[in-house]
DNA sequence: TATTAGCAGTCTTTATGAATGAGTGCTAAT
DNA sequence: ATTAGCACTCATTCATAAAGACTGCTAATA
C-alpha cells in the first residue's frame, strides 16, 4: 500500500477535482484521458483512480459512475495540488472596485461594512456571504456610554476598539437621572478604557468588594450599575448574518433534494452550530477552508466555507465567509476572500 | 349571471376553502358532499362550483382536478366566512404563555422584543415570522446624542419615542470635540425633541437661512453638523427581519418547484418590494391580510401574508408578520397575530 | 513490467405505454 | 331543482425496455 501519491496520481486527483467543479456532474476515466492531456489512455486512468480511491481521495456514487472528489480530496487539491497564492482572476477585479468603491463611502459603520462587503461576495460568487462578529466579550472597549430611556431604563452603549458598535437596554433596580448616568460613564471611560469586557467586570468585581465599607455612593453606586450593564453584554450573541441564501437553491445537486436544503437552512437559522464554527475559524490569522464534514456539522456536510478575519487596525473585528457546495471553485474564491478583507481593513482603518 | 351568493353558494365556498387548507390538495365535490353535510348529493355541490368557478371564486389546475379557491374565494373566506372575531384556539394558549414570559424579561428592547415575537409566532405557525420596523423618519424622537468615534467620525444615536433605538456612523469635514458634541447634542434635545425626524430636518434648514448672518458659531455649526446626520438617517432603510424562512421549504406546494422557492427567496433578500408592502400594511390599525397577488409581488402570488401593526404606548414603532402559503390556517393565525401584538403593547409600554 | 485494448457487467436515466383513479360535465330521469 | 349515471379527461403510477456511461478485469502488447 503505497500512501504516498506519485506525480501521475497528484495529476490525476487535480484533473478529477478540476473538472468535478467545473460539472458537478462524476468523472470518468475518458473525460480524463482526453481533456487533460496526461498522455495515457483510459484503462491506465482507471488504474490510477482505482488507487486514490483505495487511499481516500475518491469515491463512487455507484458502479458505473464516475469518480468525485472525497472531504479528504478536495482537501489534498485545495492544500497542495490547487494553483496556491494565485492573484485576482483579472475578470473579479471589476467586482472588487465596486466593493472598494462601495466601501469608501464615508459614512459606513464596521459592521455595516462587512455586510456590504458580504453582499458583494456572495454576488460576484453566487454563493452564500457570511458575516461573522463576535460578541465583544473579549474586545477591548474604547467608549462606553449611558443613555437614560425612563426612569429605570438605560441603554449601555459600547464601541468597541476597531469601531464596532453595539447597544443593550439595561433595567435597573433603581432610578438613576441624567447627570448620574454620565458621571458613572465618565468614571468608566476613565479607568478602563482599553480593557475587555470581562478584564473590567472582574476589576469591577475586585473594587466592589474593597469599597463595600467605605462609602463613597456614587462610585459603589456606579459599579453597581456597570455590573449589570456588563452583565447583559456578557450573554450576548455573536452577530451572525447571511446574505444570498438563495444561491444555494441553485447548486444543482442540492435542487433535487428538498429535504436536504430544509436541513441547511434550518442550521443557518438556529445559528448557534455555524457561529461556534466561525469563532473557531477567526482564530487563525489566515484564511481558513472547511471542507465538507470537517465542520462537524451534520447539516452541512455538503457544503465548504472559506473564511477570512478581519481586522481593522490591530483589531480583529470579525470575519467574513462564504460558503457553498464542496465543489465550490477555491482556485479563485480564496484570493477574493483574502484581498476582501485586506480591502476592509485598509479602507476602514483610520 | 348572478353574482351574488346564496346562502349554499357559500356553505359550499366555506367547505372548499376549509378542505382545501387542510389538506392542501384540490377538493372534489364527492368530499364536500360527504363530508360537509349540506344534506345534496355530489352532482348538486358539482353544479354550484361550476357557478363557484364563473364567478371567480374557485379554479380547476386540470379539467380532472377538484376546485382550488382562487385568490377572491380566499379573500370572500377571510372576509365573510371564516369564523370571524374567534378567540385564540385554547392550544395556542401556551405558546402565547410562552411569548409572555420572554417579553417580560427586563432587558429586552423593543426591537428585540419584535424578533423574539416573530421568533414565536414562526414557530407556532410553522409558517415565517416577519419583522418590520419603518425608517425613524416619521418618528418623533426622544433623545438624539452624539458621541464622538474619531477625529471626523460621530456615532449619531437616536432614541425614539417607543423606544426604537439606532445608530448611525457619520463623517463630518472638521473635527469636534467631544465637549462641543455634547453642546451640540443638548442643544438639539432641548429644541426639538418631540418632533419628527423629518420636521427636525425642515427646522434645521430653516434656521440655517435665517442665522446665517447672525455669527452665532456654536450654534451654527452645531446646526451643520446635526443636518449632515440627518441626512444619514434620512436615507437610512427599513429594519426587516425574517424568522423561519425553512418553513416554507416544508410545504408540499413547493417542495417539487425549486425554482419557485428561488423566487421567493431572492424577492425576500431584495428586501425593498416587501418592505414597501409592509409599510403599507403597517397603515393600518386593523389586521391586514394579503392574499397572493393581491400584494403586487410576482414572486409572492403564491404566498399570504397577515401583518399586525405594533404600538407602544400611542407610538407605531412596526409591525409583525406570518407569511405562508395561500392556503394558511387564518382562522388561528389572525386572533394569533393580534393577540401577540397586544401582548407587545401591553409589556413594553412602561 | 507497465500499459492498453477489449469486453462483460452494473447501475442510472430516459422513454414508452398501459393501468388506475380521481373528478368533471353533460344528459336524461326523478 | 336535484340527482343518477355515464363518457371523457388528465395526472399519477408502474412495469418494462432501451440507451448510455462507467467500471473492473483479463489478456494482449510494447
Amino acid at each position: 500500500m503505497e500512501s504516498a501519491l506519485d506525480k501521475r496520481g497528484r495529476k490525476v486527483l487535480q484533473a478529477v477535482v478540476h473538472a468535478h467543479i467545473l460539472t458537478g456532474e462524476p468523472v470518468g476515466s475518458r473525460t480524463i484521458a482526453r481533456k487533460y492531456g496526461l498522455g495515457v489512455s483510459p484503462a491506465t486512468v482507471r488504474n490510477v483512480m482505482a488507487d486514490l480511491e483505495e487511499m481516500g481521495f475518491l469515491t463512487h456514487p455507484h458502479t458505473s459512475a464516475g469518480r468525485i472528489p472525497t472531504d479528504r480530496g478536495f482537501r489534498f487539491y485545495v492544500d497542495r495540488l490547487m494553483d496556491q497564492g494565485r492573484t485576482m482572476p483579472y475578470f473579479l477585479k471589476g467586482d472588487l472596485d465596486q466593493l472598494r468603491a462601495l466601501m469608501s463611502r464615508r459614512d459606513l459603520s464596521a459592521s455595516e461594512a462587512l455586510v456590504e462587503a458580504s453582499r458583494i461576495l456572495s454576488k460576484v460568487s453566487n454563493q452564500m456571504g457570511l458575516v461573522f462578529i463576535p460578541p465583544l466579550r473579549s474586545t477591548r472597549f474604547r467608549h462606553i456610554q449611558f443613555v437614560p430611556l425612563g426612569s429605570h431604563k438605560v441603554l449601555v452603549l459600547i464601541v468597541a476598539e476597531g469601531g464596532i458598535i453595539q447597544h443593550k437596554t439595561v433595567t435597573l433596580d433603581e432610578s438613576m437621572s441624567t447627570k448620574e448616568l454620565e458621571r458613572y460613564g465618565q468614571l468608566l471611560n476613565s479607568q478602563f478604557s482599553g480593557r475587555t469586557l470581562v478584564q473590567v467586570r472582574q476589576a469591577l468585581v475586585e473594587a466592589m468588594e474593597h469599597d463595600i465599607l467605605e462609602y463613597d455612593v456614587l462610585y459603589s453606586s456606579a459599579l453597581r450599575m456597570a455590573n449589570r450593564a456588563l452583565d447583559s453584554f456578557e450573554e450576548a450573541e455573536a452577530v451572525f448574518h447571511v446574505e444570498g441564501a438563495s444561491n444555494i437553491l441553485s447548486q444543482k445537486e442540492f435542487g433535487e433534494n428538498v429535504e436536504r436544503m430544509k436541513g441547511i437552512f434550518k442550521a443557518f437559522e438556529e445559528k448557534s452550530k455555524v457561529v461556534k464554527l466561525l469563532d473557531r475559524c477567526i482564530r487563525s490569522d489566515d484564511l481558513v477552508v472547511i471542507i465538507g464534514g470537517e465542520g462537524g456539522i451534520e447539516e452541512l456536510q455538503d457544503l465548504s466555507l472559506v473564511t477570512s478575519r478581519c481586522r481593522i487596525g490591530d483589531t480583529v473585528i470579525g470575519g467574513l465567509g462564504i460558503m457553498g457546495p464542496k465543489r465550490m471553485d477555491y482556485a479563485t474564491l480564496l484570493p477574493l476572500m483574502r484581498e476582501a478583507s485586506q480591502l476592509i481593513n485598509v479602507i476602514l482603518t483610520v
